[in-house]
RNA sequence: GGGCGGUUAGCUCAGCUGGUUAGAGCACCUGCUUUACACGCAGGGGGUCAUCGGUUCGAAUCCGAUACCGCCCA
């Protein structure tokens, strides 16, 4: 208290670490396992990769996800929020075997059980950045209980799950054509890539008639691809290769024939018109291959290089070989053209490396019989997405859902509990007895074990009091990608598995973008880092900043946004520190707000209760930004510009002292979810505030407080001083002069005093001559100025309103007179225009000429 | 190719169950060491709400078309 003299303004840098220890060392970030989840909140934060840092994304659903944990401690209710993190097996893996390379090994060299090793010891050493980055954001985490998806008891939640279905048939080892990232050298899923428009070249191959009558020519930016062709395919209806169908080719470079044979998948106008088939390396022609029955010959391996089906160009690199090709038949002359080629080709999101479609054995998890229930729970309203426009994404996603690719050719990670021994294959929990047995090298997705995230941290499949605690959740918050990927197969598996949905509210936050629109990314170079922000702004203005700018479009990063929030945790800290500058010595918890008490105390108080109703409602519809600019517009354009200015003049007495605490101490209270830090920092300051604002009650809106007298009273107070300030500005009075005047206004003539103070209005001082006046509520104020104005700006400024008033008394009378307006527009409409023309006649009247 | 969203002040965004003198923050202009705060206070300028057409007494708000931008799915 005593350096709160001195100190102006609230230093985020040294407020902060403090304050985090206070929480961390309070235990209340923690909750015991008692009670049932009914009663209990909880929320399971979206796993962050372990190799991760925090970026944007993280920093705004940690803000989003933190205000509704400690509004909702604060309403008393026993809260957990669950942290953590998961494996990311390409992506940490791939980190791993950078370093190995650097120190001129490799994860081939070193073996799989040292590689394991060393991955557990990057992580043992790097692991913990982003948690230790979720407290900078005073994140209020159980960090007690931090989990990781690799731990031993969730690992053994993976394995049930996996044998369980495979019990039921839900997973299957299948050869079928998967999406091959040649960068990690693994399989992965479909949500794992991306397109992205690339120009390649598009030759034409002319591939003879067997019979020697012609040739059909086809189309291909992958002419390597032809040696696995085991069909030319044209459109049934296509009149130009009716008499071709099931006539055979000869396929160039090669002596095998190929059947001509019609689908309708092949579009009449694109390119020739005839499609060569090459079911092992192309996703459209692999179902083109299977409805027609045709062979599937694999000419590229997984290493990239052409097989022995290739022939003589086995062993070449895909792309030498494709050269080679190339120049074979331009030499036999069967090269009809090159032209460049703009089309959308699948890139792997997780190496960045253009995917390679492959047919190779993996294991698959069909979807068919999960999806129909997490549809349903969506349907029917056991899970509310919000905003609605998701839910519809989400159904349509999970209608059309295909199996699953779960296995990945990786070390680190769930390794598959699969055993083979010749022919035979094994699942189950533990090893199978006897001898030969080897086990399956694949892991699995890592989104695999991520799907059990929201119960198999809390112990799943034993029934723990952390399950029936905390599970199901009651709130997800997470960006959009992440619904497919992540949401939909919680619930799937919550479902599945505890016949529960794991949460009832997925909340969908907006993309924060870089300031120029494009996408926040490292490797875009777009990227701002949050804890830069942090420690340039505060976690306040960081936290503030994101929650006010993201509505519910995606939207620009926008620093002016944070750096308002900076100014609120600035302003408040000083709207204290006045306080606790006056206040003196022990005040109660209660305001002093009777009828006799002075009006701005009636009116801060019932404005207090409003904003309190609304801010508790706007975060329970997830409506953070509104949230933010609420309070935001509370402590600045009520509390700050006039509540504060308006009892300047007044003895801070007992009563006086324990509103204002009162009042200052709700409106900590209500903002610390927002702002915490700058909030818990005045807490310990404020008299009558007890513990730990963390712990505290959040305020409750109050029907006995609000007080419609009072808040009509201060508006008119409000509205006279504007328009008081307004005209002294137009006239070019001096700021520090008081002017003589005389109130004529009943609805003032209680508050004439306040109005006086705020517009430097002297009112022992009217002179009866009256300079000029100003319409205010029910009257208008008299001013007897003398020479203190400048009456040519007066003038100008008079002329300026005047026709302003004019043109809007025009607005009214067009509109009043407009017979069918009158007729059908509201009756209170019609009342409302007309009460507003006679105001503006008073006024123009007032306004002379 | 299909679907969704956007286009409002110089910038970033609110407002969109139709009726307000269209708002906020930042930026800009003028003034102010007013017994918390210059990360401040007071006052002010700035918008034919992308374009065109329609519905309506009345459209930023509803409908249709166009243009541009973005996202998702194939």
């Amino acid at each position: 208290m005593d350096d709160f003299v001195d100190r102006k303004r609230f230093e985020p840098a040294e407020a902060e670490p403090p304050i985090m220890q206070r929480w961390l060392d309070s235990g209340m970030f923690h909750a015991d396992a008692e009670g049932d989840a009914a009663d209990n909140y909880s929320i399971a934060i979206p796993p962050p990769n372990v190799t991760g840092a925090l970026h944007m994304g993280h920093a705004l659903n940690g803000s989003i996800q933190d205000v509704l944990i400690r509004y909702q401690r604060m309403r008393g209710v026993r809260t957990e929020w669950i942290l953590g993190t998961d494996h990311a097996g390409i992506a940490t893996q791939t980190q791993v075997e950078k370093r190995l390379i650097e120190e001129g090994t490799s994860r081939e060299e070193i073996g799989r059980e040292a590689f394991v090793e060393r991955v557990w010891q990057w992580r043992e050493e790097f692991g913990g950045t982003i948690i230790e980055q979720f407290g900078r954001l005073g994140a209020s985490c159980d960090y007690e209980r931090e989990r990781f998806t690799l731990d031993e008891g969730y690992e053994r939640a993976v394995r049930q799950v996996f044998c369980d279905l495979y019990e039921d048939g839900c997973i299957y080892r299948d050869q079928y054509l998967v999406n091959w990232d040649p960068g990690s050298r693994s399989a992965i899923s479909d949500l794992e890539v991306e397109e992205r428009e690339v120009t390649d070249t598009l030759y034409s191959i002319a591939y003879p008639l067997a019979d020697g009558s012609g040739e059909v020519v086809v189309a291909t930016v992958r002419p390597e691809t032809m040696l696995g062709d085991s069909a030319v395919a044209v459109n049934p209806a296509d009149e130009r290769y009716k008499e071709l169908i099931g006539k055979k080719v000869l396929l160039p470079l090669t002596d095998r024939e190929l059947e001509i044979i019609a689908d309708d998948y092949v579009k009449v106008d694109f390119g020739t018109g005839a499609l060569k088939i090459t079911p092992a390396h192309d996703p459209n022609d692999f179902e083109i291959g299977r409805r027609h029955g045709l062979e599937e010959i694999i000419v590229i391996g997984e290493d990239g290089c052409m097989s022995e089906l290739a022939g003589k160009f086995a062993g070449l690199k895909a792309a030498e070989a494709q050269q080679q090709v190339v120049a074979e038949l331009r030499e036999q002359g069967l090269l009809r053209g090159e032209e460049p080629y703009e089309h959308a080709v699948p890139f792997s999101h997780r190496s960045g490396e253009r995917i390679e479609p492959l047919i190779s054995l993996q294991w698959f998890m069909r979807m068919d019989e999960l999806a129909p229930p997490a549809i349903d729970a969506v349907k029917d309203g056991r899970v509310r997405i919000h905003p609605p426009s998701q839910a519809k994404r989400y159904t349509d996603w999970l209608e059309e859902i295909r199996p699953w690719c779960i296995s990945r050719q990786l070390w680190w990670g769930h390794r598959l509990p699969v055993w083979y021994r010749a022919d035979e294959t094994f699942v189950g929990m533990e090893e199978p007895e006897g001898d030969g047995w080897t086990r399956e090298e694949d892991v699995l997705d890592t989104w695999f074990s991520s799907a059990l995230w929201p119960f198999a941290t809390l112990g799943w499949p034993d029934k723990t009091p952390e399950l029936k605690a905390f599970y199901p959740t009651d709130v997800l918050s997470t960006a959009r990608d992440i619904l497919f990927l992540w949401v939909a197969r919680m619930v799937m598996m919550g479902l599945r598995f505890t016949g529960d949905v794991p949460f009832s509210d997925v909340y969908v936050h907006p993309v924060i973008q870089a300031p120029d629109g494009r996408r926040m990314s490292k490797s875009l170079g777009t990227g701002i880092d949050p804890i830069t922000e942090i420690d340039e702004h505060g976690a306040d203005a960081v936290r503030f900043g994101l929650l006010a700018m993201s509505s519910t479009q995606d939207v620009r990063y926008s620093r002016e946004r944070v750096e308002q929030g900076q100014a609120l945790a600035n302003k408040l800290f000083n709207a204290s520190r006045f306080v606790l500058l006056n206040v003196d010595g022990e005040v109660g918890q209660e305001p002093f707000v009777g009828p006799d008490r002075p009006v701005e105390d009636r009116w801060i108080v019932s404005r207090l209760q409003r904003t309190i109703e609304d801010i508790s409602a706007l975060i329970e519809q997830f409506d953070f930004s509104k949230a933010a600019f609420g309070l935001y517009d509370f402590v600045y354009g009520e509390l700050c510009d006039w509540y504060l200015e308006l009892i300047k003049g007044r003895e801070f007495d007992r009563e006086l002292s324990a509103t204002v605490c009162f009042v200052l101490r709700s409106t900590l209270a209500l903002a610390h979810p927002f702002i915490p830090f700058v909030t818990e920092d005045l807490w310990a300051e404020v008299p009558g505030a007890e513990g730990l604002l963390l712990g505290a009650p959040y305020p409750a809106s109050d029907e006995a407080l609000i007080d419609g007298d009072a808040e009509q009273r201060v508006a008119d107070v409000i509205a006279a001083v504007t328009a008081l300030r307004s005209w002294r500005s137009g006239a070019n009075v001096k700021p520090g002069a008081r002017l003589g005047a005389r109130v004529d206004s009943p609805a003032l003539s209680a508050d004439e005093a306040l109005v006086a103070r705020l517009a430097k209005l002297d009112l022992d001082a009217f002179d009866g001559e009256v300079t000029d006046s100003v319409p205010v509520a029910s009257g208008s104020i008299e001013i007897s100025a003398g020479d203190a104005i400048d009456r040519d700006a007066q003038q100008r400024e008079r002329a300026q309103r005047r026709a302003a008033v004019e043109q809007e008394i025009a607005r009214a009378e067009s509109k009043l007179s407009n017979e069918a307006f009158v007729a059908k527009a509201p009756a209170e409409l019609v009342e409302g225009e007309k009460a507003k023309l006679d105001r503006l006649r008073e006024e123009l009247a007032a306004l002379g000429d």
